[in-house]
DNA sequence: CTGTATCCGCTGTGATACTG
DNA sequence: CAGTATCACAGCGGATACAG
């Protein structure tokens, strides 16, 4: 209904999240900034990503192989989106630590 | 990170829709409202925003059982979350459309 | 370096039947 | 009416190996 899925799931905020930040970003590098996430993961969700013109994928005809992503244009339109859950993310946690005291 | 999973996912957006703009529902009202869910998934995902005090629970001790949810006070807090979503989602789908022209 | 291919266990979800 | 219990299964996602 409200199609949250293509910008929300388990990794997606995070990728956007570091995108926003660095403006270019290459797959290793992604990597490492997400060290949980596993290469097929992080691959699948920049696919959909692509896919949904949310970010850009730059290959460089190198060797060793070279790409770079990027938030596009209209995925920064985005970023109103993720503040808000971030801030309310953040107030939530604290609204839950209110109630059963719980730091995670 | 922004812990989203709490009001997103498959159905949360749209109970809460729906809370949103009933005031109060019954589990069967909800049931309807949402007819391609399970009782079983609307039973899980009720009984999470309940834990998440989002939603409230309210039971009536009669036979037959009645069951009344509504949005808590703390809940209501997350309109905007849910405004900005349903509002970029909407702008998403027409974007889409125009990339793949797909009606969907 | 940036992936893809394969295997495979686990969890989420549906269907159905049953209960207070 | 408002659920719970049980079974069953598909698909997500992890681990690992391989590839251009």
């Amino acid at each position: 209904m409200f199609h949250a899925d293509l910008i929300v799931g388990k990794w997606k905020p995070i990728i956007l999240f570091h995108l926003l930040h660095n403006d270019k970003l290459r797959f290793s590098e992604l990597q490492r900034a997400i060290p949980e996430i596993s290469k097929k993961m992080l691959t699948t969700q920049l696919r959909e990503l692509e896919y949904h013109d949310i970010v850009h994928r730059k290959v460089y005809a190198e060797v060793p192989p070279k790409v770079e992503y990027s938030i596009t244009e209209y995925g920064k339109k985005l970023i109103p989106v993720l503040e808000v859950m971030r801030t309310w993310g953040l107030e939530h946690l604290q609204h839950l630590d209110e109630l059963y005291g719980t730091k995670n």
